[in-house]
DNA sequence: TGCTATTATTTTGTACACTAATAATATAAT
DNA sequence: ATTATATTATTAGTGTACAAAATAATAGCA
């Protein structure tokens, strides 16, 4: 519309400033060996070791060959295992190995330092508002206006 | 840091959300042929055409080697053209093609389409208010504490 | 002039992310 | 029970993104 219109544009702003934050996770994830996207499939997993591939796309958000993916190299890197489930066939759950749980401590301390370092001199109210802004925005986009 | 640590992660988010937007875009620029990404270059040129890459870098906060992808496929796809700077040979601007003027209307219509659907049922001061902060947040992670 | 440093771009290699198509299994309808 | 449908996971192909190294052109200096 105006003369700044990528400057203005809300999915621009947002993306540009998402990439930002991961970016800084995975350069200081990269020394343990994991990106971001790793890292929360490691979170879900730290809360409930066993979720299924497909249980594992619908909690983060991410589609199914990414996941795929995503584990492929998770497990080539010895942090998670796959394994059919004996009940339905078709179902393949995923375990964190010893290592994977080790991980647990360091990476959490790294997500909470990246997350300060960005919302550094906010009050609370500010960040319960921008939180819940991004939450309805979210649900504009996923369920239509 | 809490039981949910990965839906309180700021970062997570907000990866989410501006994937999702992201996602939103390039469902309805398929018809046209391109991608988000090429939208942002094609803005950047609407606005000042003949940008050297390097440029079209630092204004998109694309790294070097992602721009020289995306303009490899817009150059295929005949929407801009390369063109060897006279005075610096070392430079490469970036010239809009007849194509890539023509789609101007169509696009900047479609992203005010999906910012608009974002916010939608927002007051003004929530969306100035959010995006002020995305801006802030954004300044934290690149410059610093 | 010749050497060195800097800048611009590309190449290489890895990791997402999405669409479309496929294979295997499970469930429902007839 | 058999056919049709739905679900789960994978594969193939394209397009970002990023880091690190390589290449090319220019600028500055001894």
């Amino acid at each position: 519309m105006g003369e700044n219109s990528l400057n203005n544009s809300l999915g621009f702003q947002l993306m540009k400033t998402a990439r930002s934050m991961k970016r800084a996770f995975d350069m200081k994830s990269s020394q343990y060996g994991l990106t971001s996207s790793q890292y929360a499939v490691l979170a879900r997993l730290w809360e409930e070791n066993g979720l299924s591939l497909s249980e594992l796309s619908k909690r983060l958000y991410f589609d199914g060959p990414t996941i795929t993916g995503i584990v492929d190299r998770m497990e080539r890197d010895r942090l998670v295992e796959r394994e059919r489930d004996g009940e339905d066939r078709r179902v393949i759950k995923i375990y964190l190995t010893e290592n994977g749980k080790k991980l647990k401590k360091r990476l959490c301390a790294l997500g909470d330092e990246i997350d300060k370092k960005a919302i550094a001199h906010f009050s609370e109210d500010e960040i319960r508002g921008f939180k819940e802004i991004l939450d309805r925005i979210w649900i504009n986009i996923e369920n239509g206006c």
